[in-house]
This record gives C-alpha cells, structure tokens and sequence, in this order.
DNA sequence: TGACAATTACGAAGGTCTTCGTATATACTA
DNA sequence: TAGTATATACGAAGACCTTCGTAATTGTCA
C-alpha cells in the first residue's frame, strides 16, 4: 500500500484530535473537535471519510457506529511533514531548519539541554 | 500593511529561483524555472500577478517589462514556514520539530557543530 | 506609419479543499 | 410494527490552485 499524502490543513487539525483521544467514531471525535472549532456533525464525517480514502485513516466498520483510527503516529506524521519542509523550503538542508526553528521560538534550558545530547548522540555515532 | 501568506507550493517553488537569481522580468525568471519544470511563459506571469496580489512579491512597472521582486527574504520566509509548522504539528513546541529533523535527516559534523555553537549562545543569553 | 515582436491583461477550465444539506439505512422502543 | 433517533452516503456549492490560450497593449524599425 502507498504511503497517504500529507494532510491538508484542516485535515492535520482533525488528526490532532485524533491522536489525543485515539480511535473513536465520529461523534467523539465531533464532539471534541467542535469544542476548539465550530464544525457540523456531518463535516466531520465527510472529513473522516476522504482521509479514509486517502489512506490517512483506517475504519472498523463492523459496528453499527464506524470507528477511526489515525494511520500513521503522531511521531511519524510529524516526520514526514519536516522532511517535506526541509525539502520544499530549505533544498534538503536540515541544519538550516533547526538553526530557524532555534532561533524563532524559544525553548527551556531542559529542552536545549534534550537537543544538545541527541547531538552527542549524533556524533558519538560518527566516530 | 499586511504581511503576506505563506506561499503555495508552485508558489514557493518559483519563489525559490526568485530568491536565487535576484529581482528580474518575467522572462528571466521563466527561463530559469523551466530548466527544472516544464512551463509555459503565461503561466509563469499569470503566477506572479497572483503573488503580487497576494503581496509575495512586488511589482516595478516603470519600464516595458516589469520587475519582480521576492517581499521577503529567503530566511525571512523559511522562519514563517517553519514557525507555521511548529503552531500547526507540534503544538508549539519547536524542540521537537527539532528533534525530529536532527534524527531523520544526516548532518555533517559540521553541521551540528554549528548548532551546538547556537545552543551555547542561546544558553549564553538566559545567564 | 505599418508591420512585427514582445509584453501584459483577461478569463476560463479542471482540479482540490472545505463545508454542509438532504437522503437513506439501521437500530431501538413503546 | 410504527415511529423516532442516530448513522452513513451522496452530492453539490463556493473558494482557491494551477495551468494556459487568446486578446489587447506597447515598443521597434524599415
């Protein structure tokens, strides 16, 4: 099977619910959803329904009330859409991206300290 | 004035020759573009109309044939796109987009020993 | 000035995205 | 079993994206 395209915008919002509360039917996922974004019952369904022709969901639909499952982790998802960024705007350059992305947002000295030892990591594998 | 979308993907991709050689004519930038994608000269012009619209680029219409120039610089728009991705996937938390494109993509020791050098300043700073 | 070349302007086709209304199917209950 | 509530299916509208053909404009030069 094809790996599923990157999700549109509205579709990535979906997916966030998705991967907090995991698989659930289109009701839970409505209403949480709708708590943060005004949305019809039946737009999220439509949704669900073209994410699952995309390959970006699974359903059961052995119950009445079909449930979804998002296909790729939350991990994974993010991965791709990096990848995909380092390619389309920084021409492969991943360095280039974490240099932006360093010194755009900032982070806690636990955080710089987390990164600083994936690049310990990163070397001592060189060696 | 506002400041302009992120661009679309054919957008960014024309956005990328525009950075590379400089401010010029539709002509210029149709001959460089359709080195690397097939395209025709109105499509190319009818893009940058858009982006000027849009406020991506800007327009000197004092001569016969119009200059284009990018708005925003390369790394300007590289922090937008970036700092979009971390609000839309990660919830804000740029340490992980980090993470995550430091363990997919290989750097070379070069590469990471210029982040490291980014991490000491920025740790520098909170001192 | 008249013809040709180069340039911009206009608009439309075909696709995707996003949203939702309406129709249909299914299960429960009184 | 008839009626109600709850699901899914279908289709369509309006926005935007991408591409390009054709028309209109402007400059050049013989």
């Amino acid at each position: 099977m094809k790996t599923p395209p990157n999700p549109t915008p509205a579709e990535l919002d979906l997916l966030r619910v998705l991967w907090k509360i995991g698989p659930c039917t289109v009701r839970e996922l409505h209403e949480q959803f709708s708590r943060e974004k005004q949305t019809g019952y039946t737009t999220v369904l439509k949704m669900l329904q073209i994410m699952t022709e995309k390959g970006l969901v699974t359903r059961d639909d052995s119950s009445r009330a079909h449930i979804y499952t998002a296909y790729n982790s939350e991990e994974t998802s993010q991965r791709k859409m990096v990848s995909d960024l380092i390619d389309r705007a920084f021409g492969g350059a991943a360095q280039k991206l974490v240099l932006q992305a360093l010194s755009t947002r900032k982070s806690s000295p636990e955080e710089l300290n987390e990164i600083r030892q994936l690049l310990n990591q990163l070397e001592g594998e060189r060696s």
